[in-house]
DNA sequence: GATGAATGAGCGTTCATTCAT
DNA sequence: GATGAATGAACGCTCATTCAT
């Protein structure tokens, strides 16, 4: 009876030190890649960044992809947990609010961290197979075109596929240029105001 | 005075020569991105591809990122080839010929050189403060907004700045994404159809 | 009173204990140097493979040479168990007996495990100062020159230390280089054929 | 005319500086190689040592091993160098001189840079594809088989493929073994010796 | 004793850039 | 001007070994 508690100590201990080990390397590589960007981000120096030696990195991951991999999960993980609420009960929603609510849940995405999102939407496509940021938008899209075949007979729109593409990526342009490229606009009341036309676009394109 | 003609020819020959060389160094910097993107890209390999030695490159050109700048400026130039005539008389046209023309040129723009296009806005970025597209965006922006100035009247919006990024950036966004993510929508007929949804887009934005 | 047996009984244990990583050491090491060769038989796979920590491992051993030197000395085990018999009586029997014996017993020593003594021979060379194997083939030069010294009246030859060399050199190379090159000739007829042949060119030589 | 030497001059000055470059490199491998083994041949330490750049390195050579091979075409053709003359006439002498004229060649052969063949035949065949040395005596083993053909009359074996097989690795092992481990034989007359006490042994076995 | 996370020197290799020719 | 051999810092990655738990 005496061990049972040591030995599960002990690998909690180990277990803390491995989660420890892993973050640091991952905060490591989203800092890096924010302040200097994807080409700086050598595997040596986010080692060194989180204060760990390259062979503990390559303990815990295969390469340097597979650490931006980790931070675009990470960043996905916190988007979802910002905005997952606001899309609850939006498909039961009339067309207005919807919109609305769904451009202020774009809007939202975009300023968990404006910085590492723009490095990641800018400097990751080459990686290759790296298509998590688009099969995030492809579940954006799938859920937009399930809300619109819902609401089928209020639009003006017929070709809802050609519909979806047309809002979603517009929605997304916009609160992403918004966001990360005029970054003086960021206070609240023009985001507001962004939020404000971004719908209004939509609305008005669907709706007449 | 005999020397002087002879001078002038070679010296318009070897003008003729730097010329070439220029040209063979930007053209396979462009092939070499295109087919292998921006890492591929070596100053080597470019030298090799245009069929000159690196120490010319770098007689013509202060270093990679400067080819890549000259790709990019070569681009635009024909771009703006494309496009020129198609943007001529319209500012004084009626909103809807004008944003059909607008998004049409969008269009054009995009199928100069998709491949091209696609590998320069993804993996440029990185390349720091080369942001001759954004500058060319700009232009779009700017010529966008003073048409909506000569035509605020007819309009149902009323801030013309945050209506110009709106269109500019749905426009941009909406080519982009269709010409360079969906090439299966290249067909003509698929192309009118989009073009005429961006327009409906747009045009119900700013007149309701 | 009542700990002693207990304590006896857990050092037993544990030296049961402590064989049995041991031997799965030096298992594992044989496993991977055959399997793989050398470069790939690395601390922490040796470890992983027999199922025990790098920890422990450099518990029983100063480092990856002390492991090949282990299963160095365990080939050499193994190839005495099977040969000694061999050899036994070997020193009073006439000439044709005794060479056709010692050929034999060659043949069935690069016989006992091919691929392992093959892996042995040739990568380890490099390992530096392990001489194991040579120390081996002067045990053979020296039970060959003492035979020689017992029937030096029979012989055409005249320096028995020359003529061990010439002799044990050659069995052992035509053996070596037969069983683990030419596989082909592994057939039982063939292995006999190949005996007979070296014994002839020893007998011949020794005697004419 | 005035450049046409010129020209000439240069490329042969580049050409002598190459060649230069890549001979140091060879050398310096080979120095490594002879001094401290296969495995602290590092290609960092390659070009340090030849007074050059890694880079310069692998400008010549695509890795590690083509160094190695080149290393090994250039003993072996030193080894043909010095050899070539010995064999010339061999296929129309008897067997005694025959023989002897092969052996001595092959002491010969053995003694042209005795430590880089040892480290040669010890630690390269890892490299796997790297079969040249035993290409050499592939072409040993013909020349062999085919001088055996031409006199089978005069032999005792009948066999010629086997007692091809069994001369050849007789031969080449007894040289081996005397020139590079025991090299207190170095003397010339100890090399005489042996010379004459192998010949013997391959000429007892084939003419009884 | 046993564990396995951590270490870091060192490996093979690339490539932007320079400079003697 | 043109050449291309030469450079060397920096990269991604491995692995024998140590040591806190």
């Amino acid at each position: 009876m005496a061990r049972r508690p040591l030995t599960k100590v002990r690998k909690i201990a180990s277990q803390q030190r491995s989660r420890a080990t892993v973050d640091a390397l991952v905060e490591a590589t989203a800092r890096i890649l924010v302040k200097d960007g994807f080409d700086k981000a050598s595997t040596n120096r986010i080692a060194d960044v989180a204060g760990v030696s390259v062979g503990s990195l390559y303990q815990y991951f295969p390469g340097k992809e597979a650490l931006v991999a980790a931070v675009i999960e990470r960043h996905q993980h916190e988007i979802m947990q910002t905005v997952r609420g606001e899309l609850a009960g939006v498909l039961d929603q009339p067309v207005e609010k919807a919109v609305r609510k769904l451009v202020a849940a774009a809007v939202k995405a975009h300023r968990v961290d404006p910085k590492l999102h723009r490095v990641l939407a800018e400097q990751i496509p080459r990686v290759g197979k790296l298509e998590k940021l688009e099969r995030f938008n492809g579940e954006n899209f799938t859920l937009f075109r399930t809300y619109l075949e819902s609401r089928r007979d209020e639009l003006l729109v017929d070709d809802l596929e050609l519909a979806s593409f047309v809002c979603v990526t517009s929605i997304e342009a916009l609160t992403h240029n918004a966001v990360l490229h005029h970054s003086r606009m960021l206070s609240d009341a023009a985001m507001e105001a962004l939020t404000d036309e971004v719908a209004r676009l939509v609305i008005r394109y669907l709706k007449g």
